[in-house]
DNA sequence: GCTTGACGTTGACGTGGCGTCAACTTCTAC
DNA sequence: GTAGAAGTTGACGCCACGTCAACGTCAAGC
């Protein structure tokens, strides 16, 4: 069962050098060790170790790594790998976008065409363009909510995630009710809803708005929400556009 | 026309100092110079950064980067380019495939359900399976095949990218006359294509079959070969496994 | 029992691609 | 004329390992 640092090498890709690095550095620290030091590795590594790669991958700093890898609750666990995996995707789709910003580059040289300095860069640049929805799904923005959920303990970190479904499922009871967007039950989960965003990010009216309205276009997003019934996506950005209203600049 | 340094930077997503490392090492020097020292760039100068921004994003070393985007001549340009723009694919893919490992382990952990550790890492490990397909383009591939394109000058470089046209477009005139991939004439061209290759790898009988039946099956180098005619792809996988009876293990 | 070779161990130093000061110059705006 | 923004050139710092050296341990074959 317990597999030694050149079995998890081979199965996973990573070198003996890097496994000793991550020991060293209390990262990732081997189910046992032989009497003579040598390491060996259990199922409970091996999955630690696919979400250490996983945030690696993402290009999370170690130190990071390790606050979002510790919390040991199962439920926040895969809570947190849902996120990932959402990070995962976003960089998927990055790469489509930077190799279609390729191709439209080598088409237009090819057949001696002009073309803007903009347009040679799209999806390259991950700061300057639909800025609700890179600010929420970008690198940059999976690094911040990453630190920022680094610092705090387990229990709020639980509590965090819990505030979530709970806005999510109340929603959708009143989703399913056709309830009016305005009306002060709705208002009042919106008001929630802002404040649990801002742990990781802070938006003003537009922004929100903005937010709000890729909640119901983005598939990704819609999904999360219109689990706890259809319409509740719909729902959300009605209310925050009515909410948002109240927000400065 | 000329930008300045903070143009530049907003246009890319790329930092001034970064800027300022690629003038220092010689990768990439402003257009002009002001009197004063300050950088301005032109569309030379944004076009080459492109790609060096795609190299970089595939991982390519600077001094790796700094060989290839040297090649001055622009049908061999846009030829690496599109190498390049295959790798991004490639990468996209990659991403895809994490996102689907991770996937299915949160909800194979969420169910309770066992998993191999085998299943855990599909897509992590890439150099553990599907040898051919990944020695060709996998990062590492990518990195290697850059590198022994580095050590070559500029006449070879042309000369390289020729004998590959020069090869397809005699096997898609064979295909188009409905040639026999045992046939002399196509077993020359084979034999031709078997040294082209081994530039960057030299395959045995196995994987150079294999090869040849990626070339059918994957539709991006399906499209490359039967720009030169449909059924070319087909007729090289078929030659291929002809010729490879005769290579060693 | 002894050797051999494969594979593990622990330090220690090296490296690539910038980030981040510090100290200074220059242009623009008021 | 002076403040402030943004440029310049060094110089050092940093992270995630790679790489090398010196050494220990185990299984297999003689």
């Amino acid at each position: 069962m317990d597999l030694d640092i050149a079995a998890v090498a081979r199965l996973t890709g990573v070198t003996s050098r890097t496994l000793r690095h991550y020991d060293a550095i209390g990262l990732l620290t081997p189910a046992r060790t032989g009497h003579d030091g040598r390491r060996f590795y259990g199922d409970a590594q091996l999955l630690r170790l696919q979400h250490i790669l996983v945030l690696r991958e993402l290009e999370v700093p170690l130190d990071t790594i390790a606050s979002i890898v510790d919390t040991d609750d199962a439920t926040l666990t895969s809570a947190l790998m849902r996120d990932h995996h959402v990070a995962l995707l976003a960089r998927r789709d990055r790469f489509a976008a930077l190799a279609e910003t390729v191709e439209r580059t080598i088409t237009r040289i090819e057949k001696g065409l002009p073309m803007t300095a903009d347009d040679m860069f799209e999806g390259f640049d991950h700061t300057a363009y639909e800025p609700e929805a890179r600010e929420r799904w970008g690198d940059d923005a999976v690094a911040r909510s990453n630190a920022a959920w680094a610092s705090l303990d387990k229990a709020d970190q639980r509590a965090h995630l819990a505030e979530h479904e709970a806005i999510a499922e109340a929603l959708g009871r009143l989703a399913a009710a056709d309830a009016d967007p305005a009306s002060d039950e709705v208002q009042a989960l919106v008001a929630r809803h802002h404040a649990w965003v801002s742990l990781f990010w802070t938006p003003g009216r537009e922004a929100y708005t903005g937010l709000g309205a890729t909640y119901a276009d983005d598939a990704r997003f819609r999904a999360t929400y219109d689990k706890h019934g259809d319409g509740t996506a719909v729902l959300l950005r009605d209310a925050i556009a009515v909410y948002a209203q109240s927000l400065h600049d």
